[in-house]
DNA sequence: CCGCGAGCCTAC
DNA sequence: TGAGGTAGGCTCGCGG
């Protein structure tokens, strides 16, 4: 090969974190420059900014309906748009679906995006109704250039730039598009700090890097004067250049305590002071940048939303460990324990941390060393739910930047796919809350009524996907909706409820089009899984699940947001038609199923249960006796009937499938709460709603509970009352560890001042009706007066010492605890309760089981 | 002792 | 100004 000319710039792949955007210029000749943060495939950190494109939004005039029409009155009304100030041009009309009907809608063009909220008042003033006017700008540019978070740009790095990274470009808007998505080599930076309850002052700081470059992972104590401390973390913070930054319940104690110290230690207006003690921003170091109030040099957070800084995203691992795990509890001792059981060091608690200026002033090194841990906790905590790639696979599906995808809602996902889709469609996007109230509730899912008993060979049938198929089977969308006063309505799905569809050869939904997309998406990554696994390709297979797994949440996201009250694209009849042909789908089959003879013993919304007739009187617990149950036969009978029953039922887009085979299902005659033996595709009890499956349960109850289910399903009556009674006695006589018996509840409080150091800190008041009769207000307010902090929506942890009392006496439970007393009774008679329920299916009651006997004997025939 | 509402958490 | 939904079981405190 001869010489190479490079004709075109080179191209650069980068996973996009964030953007912001910023004014350059000055009055009229100014314009708006939006910067996208990234890391690029080669380990870079970028900053790309963008220029050309201007901030807009949409108007229409009750006045005009059609592009045909407009008199010289109508051409004055625009022309008064056309004269505001700040308005750069008005063009149009075009022709664009409204909720009125097709209505030519016009584009304002201005300079900067801040002057959007006050034209957006002015026109409302005027009469117009506006379109895509709340449409934050940097989700502009990824709307009008098709952008998902990862980019490809052809361009050359700037040598002079003011960002904190390692390469720059400026671009216009022609020089950037979306690529094929691949693992971004993020840095992630993990912090722990020990502060003073006496003072609130940083006693010391530990910090942990980790490179996605196959380097280890490194860290660093930071000691000394509070202010050396502060500097230093943020020259670490620059040194290592992180993309993301975790830490556990950063957001509500360190941040918040990082942020409250740099204000004690500078004078407002001090910017340079504070910036070098909180200046973690990828932008240059200038009063400007310091005094943003988001995405700017020292990171922000506007009421109780997430954390913003400029170019970083924070990613609190006490959030995403709660959402992955759902934990009984949520300290991140506890949360280490569950994930790393054998590293029994790792998380021992030796450090008392009520006790810390004690601890710092005797065990200077151990409380370090112990910061340091904590401080690299959070790392393989976010490495082993893989947190980082599953926001990854979701912010590509859902093509919103990471931050999005890490700290969004939920509406912002589905905003970004149908947005660009209506945009794409000539349908104008209304405005967030413009929508008519929904009135009261909308009816949901049907549940079928449950008799107590053991049932034998039961077959579950589910609906696939039920509530995105039907969106899609009855083109249900805010696009499709025919008015009921409609006349001469064209063809169309009529719900049960009497809301009218049309249908999707006269006109396909917005939602039904993006939904069969992700739908035919998820199928190509279910696909490609089994061949990555096939062929023992480990990264391949994290991808694809990654990506399938997105693709699900987010499909069943859509039901969500559009039932909902205030989403832009909703109107209140979308939800309950959805609801509504459920419930029919379900009862039709229940009831035909019945019609044949068949035995229909639960369902819940898109579920069948339902007995196999060909098995009945068939043994169905293999015992280690010579006549065990000939499982490989059943198992192939009850296969083939669920699936021809499920093929049988399956009605257009309402496809029954064949989920699950049960030798036994178990009831105590409630809803939502049922046990089975699963025997296809696996082998494992299936439990619901019992108290197993509760986070405010205690451990004791649980094991116990578990081990009553065994015997439940192999039908060993004796056995398991005797077991259940033998579990009451022995809390009765205090003779199970209190640590069992640790009970947890969430607690929420509305915070007053971040962090909560006092009790002033916290308002209960705000969130209970009355807050002293709960247990959990007044085992949160104990440990915020050990100094123990608080946090909205946390778990606290609690044992009852007197459950004679009303309300009942509490007291906090932490790791170090180790002999507390407790009340015996109070937990007996809960344990009893709770497996009385099941044990009553076979003539024992609580009751009975408190006492050791059968009293109700009398009246068992 | 019972019924009711507040609150929590789950199933889907 | 902030924002996925409803159905349902169960515990506790409170008042009759």
């Amino acid at each position: 090969m001869g010489a190479c000319i490079h004709l075109s710039m080179s191209s650069t792949k980068i996973g996009i974190l964030t953007g912001r955007y910023r004014a350059v210029g000055e009055g009229d000749d100014s314009s708006t420059i939006i910067d996208l943060f990234g890391r690029s495939s080669e380990g870079k950190s970028v900053v790309v900014s963008v220029s050309g494109l201007c901030p807009t939004f949409e108007f229409s005039s009750v006045h005009i309906d059609s592009i045909d029409e407009i008199t010289p009155e109508h051409q004055q009304l625009i022309d008064a748009v056309n004269v505001l100030e700040h308005v750069e041009e008005v063009t149009g009309p075009v022709m664009k679906w409204t909720h009125f009907g097709q209505r030519p809608v016009w584009t304002v063009r201005t300079t900067q995006p801040f002057h959007v909220p006050s034209l957006r008042k002015k026109l409302e003033s005027m009469n117009f109704t506006l379109y895509s006017a709340d449409i934050p700008f940097v989700n502009r540019l990824f709307l009008d250039l098709d952008l998902a978070m990862h980019v490809e740009i052809q361009a050359e790095p700037i040598l002079e730039h003011e960002f904190r990274v390692d390469v720059a470009y400026e671009i216009g808007i022609e020089q950037i598009t979306t690529c094929e998505p691949f693992p971004v080599p993020f840095t992630i930076c993990s912090f722990d700090l020990e502060t003073s309850i006496e003072n609130n002052s940083i006693l010391c700081g530990a910090a942990w890097i980790e490179s996605n470059d196959g380097s280890r992972r490194t860290h660093k104590v930071f000691v000394g004067q509070e202010t050396e401390i502060l500097a230093s973390m943020t020259s670490y913070i620059h040194e290592h250049d992180p993309d993301i930054i975790t830490g556990y319940n950063i957001d509500n104690f360190d941040l918040p305590r990082i942020k409250e110290r740099m204000m004690r230690h500078s004078k407002k207006g001090e910017w340079q002071r504070q910036s070098e003690f909180f200046g973690w921003g990828r932008c240059a170091q200038t009063e400007q940048e310091a005094s943003r109030n988001r995405d700017g040099l020292i990171p922000q957070r506007l009421s109780n939303r997430s954390w913003t800084v400029c170019g970083r995203i924070f990613m609190d691992a006490w959030w995403q460990a709660r959402q992955a795990l759902r934990p009984k509890r949520e300290t991140l001792s506890f949360v280490a324990q569950l994930l790393f059981p054998e590293q029994e060091g790792k998380h021992k608690m030796d450090i008392d941390a009520s006790n810390m200026d004690e601890e710092w002033a005797n065990r200077r090194e151990e409380v370090m060393e112990y910061c340091v841990r904590d401080a690299e906790l959070p790392l393989d905590i976010l490495n082993e739910i893989q947190a980082v790639r599953r926001t990854e696979a979701v912010a590509s599906v859902a093509r919103v930047v990471m931050d999005t995808a890490t700290n969004g809602s939920t509406s912002q996902l589905i905003d970004s796919l149908v947005i660009r889709l209506a945009d794409k469609k000539m349908v104008a996007v209304p405005r967030t809350g413009s929508a008519e109230p929904k009135e009261g509730q909308i009816t949901g899912g049907y549940v079928h009524d449950v008799d107590a008993g053991l049932y034998p060979w039961v077959a579950v049938l589910d609906f696939k996907s039920m509530y995105p198929s039907i969106m899609i089977g009855k083109n249900i969308c805010y696009t499709t909706r025919i008015e009921p006063s409609e006349p001469s309505p064209p063809p169309h799905h009529k719900a049960p409820t009497g809301a009218m569809f049309m249908t999707s050869e006269e006109k396909k939904g917005l939602v039904p089009f993006l939904l069969e997309g992700l739908m035919e998406k998820r199928d190509e990554h279910k696909r490609a899984l089994g061949i990555a696994k096939q062929q023992d390709d480990a990264a391949a297979v994290g991808f694809h699940d990654a990506m399938q797994y997105a693709v699900k949440i987010l499909m069943n996201s859509f039901y969500g947001v559009f039932a909902s009250g205030f989403y832009r694209f909703t109107h209140r009849d979308l939800g309950s038609s959805i609801t509504a042909w459920a419930r029919q789908n379900i009862k039709g089959v229940i009831t035909s199923l019945e019609q044949e003879g068949l035995s229909v013993v639960y369902s819940d919304t898109d579920s069948i249960f339902v007995q196999v007739p060909e098995l009945q009187g068939v043994a169905y617990f293999s015992s280690n006796d010579a006549e065990s149950v000939d499982l490989n036969l059943h198992t192939s009978t009850m296969f083939e009937f669920g699936t021809q029953l499920a093929q049988r039922f399956s009605k257009d887009s309402a496809v029954l499938e064949f989920e699950k085979g049960l030798s036994v299902f178990f009831s105590h005659g409630a809803k939502k709460r049922y046990l089975g033996q699963v025997i296809w595709p696996n082998e494992e009890m299936l439990v619901r709603g019992y108290e197993t499956q509760r986070t405010d349960s205690f451990q004791f109850l649980i094991d116990s509970m578990n081990t009553l289910f065994q015997f439940v399903l192999k039908d060993q009556r004796d056995e398991l009352v005797a077991f259940a009674i033998e579990q009451v006695h022995a809390l009765k006589r205090n003779q199970v560890d209190v640590a069992q018996l640790v009970l947890s509840k969430s607690c929420k409080g509305k915070v007053l001042k971040t962090p909560v150091t006092s009790l002033r800190d916290v308002d209960f008041a705000a969130e209970y009706a009355n807050p002293d009769s709960m247990a959990q207000v007044r085992v949160a307010r104990q440990m915020i007066e050990r100094g123990l902090g608080f946090t909205s929506g946390m778990k606290v942890s609690f044992i009852v010492e007197d459950g004679s009392k009303s309300p009942v006496t509490v007291k906090p439970w932490w790791d170090e605890e180790e002999s507390l007393s407790y009340d015996g009774t109070y937990y007996a008679e809960r344990l009893a309760t709770a497996l009385g329920r099941i044990t009553e299916a076979f003539g024992w009651t609580a009751k009975d089981l408190m006492q050791g006997s059968r009293q109700s004997s009398l009246f068992s025939f």
